[in-house]
DNA sequence: CCAGACGTTGTT
DNA sequence: GTCTGG
DNA sequence: CCAGACGTTGTT
DNA sequence: GTCTGG
């Protein structure tokens, strides 16, 4: 679950919301109505500043790359594999628990996406599956979910390149309203009046555990949308656009 | 001691 | 890097 | 999450 | 079937 989401919003309007003073995203990044792992998006932190790493910690808005590559991994591909923790381990597995202890993220999102299988068989024998775009029902609520991240070096970095990378992962929990009817697990979102603690690298994991929670009943709106989504290569507005659920196979061949 | 994993989801 | 399994 | 590859040698 | 890339 939580393996697609879309990411719109200008980062200066991200900074508003979030109250971020420090950008440090690539302006040239466009919106993405895809983004998918390995792929670059807007991710809020907070750390001290570099002159003063015992300063209190400053919000940073940040393009981090999805799929939390562990500071150990000897090459970046594991991180596509990594792209989601579950809240009710994260504080205990080897790949996490360091970043869920003092590396906590807010992943800012317009909505995320979700397939659902049908009773319609594809060629291959496989239900096909309806894609959904599950957002807030208030669009002008931002919707930060709770997310963790990490730093790793590359070692075979050409020289003038940036060597480290810095990668991101979504907590997951198990889903219990609406959303439970398209999938079991959902994203951790984190509320406005928890993100202060939640991305001070003081606050201990257990007091973390307590600050995220699943979006709250009846504040997600669903709706079905095109197979355009399924391909990453596809973007732009027209992903979100409302469209007819997949029929049944009676239908299909009576047209 | 060394070797090998280190993760989640969904489906059968 | 750190833990688990053998 | 879904889509697409899954391989090597030698030649252009 | 399984892994990698996006």
């Amino acid at each position: 679950m939580c393996g697609r989401y879309a990411s719109t919003r200008p980062v200066a309007d991200l900074a508003r919301a979030f109250d971020v003073r420090d950008d440090r995203t690539d302006p040239q990044l466009p919106a993405d109505y895809n983004m998918a792992p390995t792929k670059r998006a807007p991710v809020i932190i907070a750390q001290p500043p570099r002159e003063d790493r015992d300063a209190p910690a400053e919000r940073q808005v940040r393009n981090l790359t999805w799929g939390l590559v562990p500071s150990w991994a000897k090459d970046r591909a594991i991180g596509s594999r990594m792209i989601n923790a579950r809240a009710e381990t994260v504080a205990e597995k080897p790949s996490y628990r360091r970043a869920f202890s003092s590396r906590r993220a807010l992943v800012p999102v317009d909505g995320f996406y979700e397939w659902l299988p049908t009773e319609r068989i594809g060629k291959g024998g496989k239900p096909l599956k309806q894609p959904y775009f599950i957002h807030p029902a208030d669009p002008e609520e931002p919707l930060a979910l709770a997310g963790i991240f990490e730093y790793w070096h590359d070692d075979h970095a050409e020289d003038g390149t940036d060597p480290w990378l810095v990668t991101y992962a979504v907590i997951t929990t198990t889903a219990t309203d609406d959303v439970g009817r398209v999938h079991d697990r959902m994203p951790m979102a984190v509320t406005a009046e928890h993100w202060e603690a939640w991305l001070d690298p003081a606050t201990d994991a257990a007091t973390a555990q307590d600050l995220m929670a699943a979006p709250e009943l009846g504040s997600l709106d669903m709706y079905a949308i095109s197979t355009l989504v399924n391909n990453v290569r596809n973007n732009g507005p027209d992903l979100l656009k409302p469209a007819p659920e997949i029929t049944a196979e009676t239908d299909a061949e009576a047209t």
